[in-house]
DNA sequence: CACAAATCTTGACTCGTTCAAGAAAAGGCG
DNA sequence: CGCCTTTTCTTGAACGAGTCAAGATTTGTG
């Protein structure tokens, strides 16, 4: 995944190639499960004169066309990584809000079969597990759900 | 689920009995998946002095006691129900917002064995389906995700 | 190379949620 | 039953992720 796979990525996806958004790419690439915060921070090390609206705007284009794929597990902001179409599912830290992925155990659509589904039309399972991580699981738990990775800025 | 019901419950969970805290356990049984501003809307029918602070303090400790059970599908704000202990998921309609209960398909744990799960100690696996419900299946999707069921006051 | 459409910058703003301080209510005890 | 401590609630300000809007730039096409 260089910039040359991300430039063909958005020419199939119909998107123009700009520098912000192949920093967008490299970015989420570097950091899996990163904020929008973290992510404008990595692009600015690259592309100091981006806007935080086109960071968001970025991202938006790139989980409306699967580029990327949006995650947000109750209580903590939109995380973005760029591992899409294998189905993997998410481990949260109750402690830290760390993130990590997990491969699916039952198969390739896991619990895709609800029982009642009350008329819906139900295009994907989603499985997020809950958990402590496993620097939560040996320290004290002193560490808040807020103070996650990297910062934000604005 | 009486008042009378409620009130054990909140005695059971060490948990002092106030008129806020029943009326919010009594909006949140009269509205399932109900957020924040809906339940504190249906509170002040019955209790018109009660605070947002209160209603959002009465919902914090309600989940935490697990007396109520907080959801919050990405991109909705928190919503809150009665159903609690049963492992039951959730089918949410990507067009308006809508939720509705899906009963576990899989079993009573249903997708609790991650392959790999990084060390992380599991406690819980949640399950969202996402799709389309049925007045959106049939009508054009004009209804928007924000322009959900009740509104909120301040 | 010029042009239309898409994208980005700038800056204000929304709104769900939280913080903080003091007032009011709950429940144990005498 | 009424006092006292603690919990809970009210009031009002503040926070922050995300959105809106208007105008400037850039992209890719003809």
């Amino acid at each position: 995944m260089d910039d040359h796979d991300f430039e063909h990525l958005l020419r199939g996806a119909d998107l123009r190639v700009t520098r912000p958004r192949l920093a967008v790419l490299r970015a989420v690439r570097r950091h899996p499960h990163a904020d929008t915060g973290s992510v404008l921070a990595a692009v600015r090390l690259e592309e100091p004169a981006v806007s935080h609206q086109a960071v968001y705007d970025v991202l938006g284009v790139l989980s409306e066309s699967g580029l990327v794929r949006r995650i947000q597990p109750a209580g903590s902001v939109a995380r973005y990584e760029l591992r899409v179409g294998d189905n993997h599912h998410h481990v949260v830290c109750r402690s830290c809000g760390e993130v990590a992925d997990v491969d699916c155990a039952v198969g390739v659509r896991p619990c895709l079969d609800a029982s009642d589904t009350h008329g819906f039309v139900i295009d994907e399972a989603e499985v997020t597990y809950w958990g402590t991580c496993p620097s939560c699981s040996t320290t004290s738990p002193t560490t808040s759900p807020t103070a996650s990775s990297a910062s934000s800025s604005n």
